[in-house]
DNA sequence: AATGAATGAGCGTTCATTCAT
DNA sequence: TATGAATGAACGCTCATTCAT
């Protein structure tokens, strides 16, 4: 635990970290992690820089605790993709969904916000690779679902390829993004490049491991 | 231009700038724009802050000679691939370059900083745009002469994937990230996905065209 | 109220603002507008810039709150006129008591800064033809009282006449003046001036009304 | 000679002093002291920061020079009433004149700008002093042609008081100034006072004297 | 648990001035 | 003469953080 946490059941204290952590996302998702400050937080969510500081007692840890929470929203979102579905419409679903989100304001601005963060603090790097292994290896799992011929190797290339490719979009078709009417196109474009490399694409299969880490703050 | 330029005879001034924008490039790349700061890029650069901002009256205008610099750099490397091989060749030779590319720090710091400066900035969002629309158009050249039987929008959707798929690599095998090491098995996926999209994909046909200018400062 | 007031239970603060107050209002007129800077004021009140800052968020708050004080000071002395004496020996005290007031060094000092700031600043502009109008009316009011055949509007422009030569011998007879020996003659001759307009001048009777709000900053 | 002169005739040295004094006085009237810079100036007056200070080598020199160019045009103006027609009517030109002028932008703004610098610098407050002398000279001959009973003394005393009224004036019929419709008005009250005073004041006989100098910077 | 108060550092920017060319 | 180049100080302001209450 790096941050105040209150007691048990609804009290005061929780609801004032709610509070602190939805103003504190909606400023760095209105101005980014340039304009973040703990006073324009504090003023945002009606709270003394004081008492803000209380619960966060440095600008890093509110940081920490906001793309904590943040994070876990998108790692529940994708819990629930888990065997509801066949296989493929699973897949389909999930690239649909993914695609459909890159759309919005709030994952349009937060992903680079992070990939720039993760850059320069190597603490948040850690956590948004965390975040991205559990994307992977759920989208791995669906592929090897599909093709079960493949192994888990070929499956996490695959994965990787597929997130990546995803996670590009973002700058092209995301809110406001000059090819966001090209959204439905690249959903379409999309499936069929990943369905046929699942299927028929010739995956290298030599052993996988991922690089040791070698961030620095 | 929108920066001061030495005068004829005063080749001094020209030095620096080119020493100011080393610095300043040196320092984005490092530290992150949220660490970029006026007096940082002085020291960096061994001059005053006075002297900085002769150059460079403020701030903005720095940036906008940095990012002017950076980016022309990558554009002058686009016009490189122009006609020089068979396209099949050139296409296999434009997605090993930027996959290779994306792996060195530069280019895997520079461009988050980029993506997520452009959300914030309209005029950097402009610049960035200008850019990508630039090697957009060489890509979806070259996959018309490959398979001449796309029509124009179909290229163009094509090479909006491609070149979004590619800059999502950035932030999974880039220099440090964590898939580093399965860098040459992204090109070779990447390859197989693409070329078969170009030459066998169902690729939507319907009429294209950019979305109107929507982003805001 | 403009500027930060200190909570209850917190007497610290307000008075902090005193003394930031006072010496603001030292170095308005010691060094002039001009000189007038937040370090200074923060230096000379024994406090530092940022809880300066904390008290008066911007200059213009605080010099306005400055302004606010010192004219308040004088507004109350008018009111201290009202109704004490008979008109006529009430008018010679006032004259007498601006006249000498005048020859303070704070007086002859602040008056001219705040004219020349009037000039450039629609805000100050204001409050000072505020307290212009008070004072106006006060002498006004006591006019009429010596000479009831004055209707409202000749008592008004013997006012503006009478607190105009008033104010202009600032420059003349203030503080370190080349003519501050001639104070005494002053007042005697300016008596005689204002009581035989009041008692026998030919003033214009038309009708009067003030000009409409035609300053800009 | 406080600052640069060039060679007899129009010389370019000339035309750029005009030029350089010119953009100068623009600014101070419309900006103020506070915003008056070299940068400023020569910004405006379309010349090198450099060369400005060729010319006048400091920030002092040049408001130096500014003021003494300025005030001249005034004492040249004072010049012209001398002798022309007879007494009264002279002084009714005087009055008229000045109250008029007053009613000028730049009047109006460079007067209050002039007072105030004068009481933060010893030597504004010489030239001013200097050019309120001769303009005190110029009313009191006058004067004394009116009523050659009053002696110099009782001459220079209503000297005073009149060019005191006359002043004040400034900052309430003066350009955008809450009063100025009532600028015919002041005229005819102030004459009617003034030649009241002037042919039937019981105006103080005794010895007069300059104040010495006690202004410091 | 919450706020007011205070500090000191850093920010982008403007400026008067000096100097080489 | 005239300009470009460079400095160092000061400006108003924002900020993360600390502390007393």
């Amino acid at each position: 635990m790096t941050y105040k946490t209150a007691a048990k059941g609804y009290s005061k204290g929780e609801k004032r970290i709610k509070l602190i952590l939805a103003a504190a996302e909606q400023l760095l998702i209105d101005s980014g992690y340039h304009n973040f400050s703990m006073r324009k937080v504090a003023t945002k969510a009606g709270v003394s820089v004081g008492n803000l500081q209380y619960y966060f007692p440095s600008k890093d840890k509110l940081l920490e605790a906001l793309l904590d929470k943040v994070i876990q929203n998108y790692l529940d979102a994708f819990e629930k993709f888990r065997g509801q579905y066949a296989p493929k419409e699973q897949f389909i679903k999930i690239i649909k969904t993914v695609l459909k989100d890159i759309k919005t304001k709030h994952t349009t601005v937060f992903f680079p916000e992070l990939w720039s963060m993760a850059n320069h603090d190597k603490h948040i790097s850690k956590i948004m690779d965390r975040m991205y292994g559990k994307y992977r290896v759920l989208v791995a799992d669906v592929i090897r679902e599909i093709n079960p011929k493949l192994n888990e190797c070929q499956a996490q290339r695959l994965s990787i390829f597929i997130t990546a490719s995803l996670e590009g979009h973002t700058i092209f078709i995301g809110y406001r993004k000059p090819w966001a009417k090209e959204a439905e196109n690249m959903i379409d474009i999309s499936l069929q490049s990943f369905l046929w490399l699942i299927e028929h694409g010739d995956i290298p299969a030599g052993e996988c491991g991922k690089s040791p880490d070698t961030n620095t703050k």
